[in-house]
DNA sequence: AAGAGGCCCTGATAGC
DNA sequence: TGCTATCAGGGCCTCT
């Protein structure tokens, strides 16, 4: 589910309900995700405080007194939900799915604090969490990943030599976290539609201007999609409360067979597989 | 080293 | 109605 702009949203929900609250209780229902969770988890987490949740990339990282933490990744499908304690009340924001109730089957761990509870819900079990116990074992997790869209790193300089002689197709660079960390498949289409580049062309027939402007748009976009909430795609119906809403400003994403949205192109959005992810594009302006 | 492909898992939807 | 196939916002691992 989530790319960058969806990870900072819930990022900043959590900083707003559970910062400086004390873990009290941690229940694992399933241990079972992506990576199996240590059994020492629950003992680990209890009566830590929470100082602050920050994120890189994809990654939520709640960071504890002594700089340890747990670092959570959602996966394509997993979710956050705050309720209150001894009510179903839930704190919209939070989940992007927003379930105006609490799902009622996958519902793999619980964090209680004194009056919220944190609930992880993840279908399809491919989030993870990951405990920490100090910096260098948090530096070490995010070492090989390269820099996010805002980074100063991430300059003409190093895009246009990291491409060159690259026979991968440009959006697989996109999507690849060492290359650029954050950009997940709806926002790689999105991009490539603004910098007028096929997803399908080469990272070494990518010019120089064309590498200015997947700087350029890799920014704008990303920090749209923050200031929009993020991107709240299926699940349309049951959302409630203040859901994201730069599904909405998608240009390609989901409209296959649509006209392109570009002043004055006469092009149709085409969608194609591109190393086992969906594309979407436009088969006149992106060349 | 770089690139291609399989795989992890459940649920929604389309087509027969 | 019920079956099967396909697809979904990610990324790790293996093989060549």
């Amino acid at each position: 589910m989530p790319e960058l702009p969806e990870v900072e949203i819930v990022k900043k929900s959590l900083n707003k309900k559970i910062k400086n609250e004390i873990i009290r209780k941690v229940i694992v229902k399933n241990r079972n995700l992506r990576f199996k969770i240590e059994y020492k988890f629950e003992k680990y987490l209890k009566n830590k405080k929470i100082i602050k949740i920050e994120r890189f990339s994809k990654y939520l990282i709640l960071i504890f007194e002594n700089n340890s933490g747990c670092i959570i990744h959602l996966g394509m499908s997993g979710t956050i939900h705050l309720i209150k304690k001894n009510k179903k009340n839930i704190f919209t924001n939070t989940s992007f799915y927003n379930h105006p109730v609490l799902p009622k089957k996958h519902n793999h761990i619980e964090i209680q604090f004194d009056k919220i509870t944190f609930v992880y819900n993840d279908p399809r079990r491919f989030g993870y969490f990951f405990i920490f116990n100090n910096n260098i074992e948090l530096k070490r997790k995010f070492s090989k990943f390269g820099p996010e869209p805002f980074s100063a790193n991430f300059n003409i300089q190093y895009v246009s030599s990291y491409l060159k002689k690259k026979e991968k197709n440009i959006k697989n660079f996109l999507l690849d976290q060492k290359f650029v960390s954050g950009i997940g498949n709806i926002y790689a289409s999105e991009i490539l539609f603004y910098c007028k580049i096929n997803p399908q062309k080469k990272a070494k027939k990518i010019t120089y201007n064309e590498c200015k402007e997947i700087i350029k748009y890799s920014k704008q976009v990303l920090k749209n999609a923050i200031k929009q909430g993020g991107s709240s795609i299926r699940d349309f119906k049951n959302t409630m409360g203040k859901k994201g809403s730069f599904q909405k400003d998608f240009k390609v994403y989901q409209r296959e067979n649509l006209n392109c949205l570009k002043l004055n192109c006469k092009g149709i959005v085409k969608k194609k597989n591109i190393s086992n992810r969906s594309s979407f594009f436009c088969n006149t302006c992106q060349k």
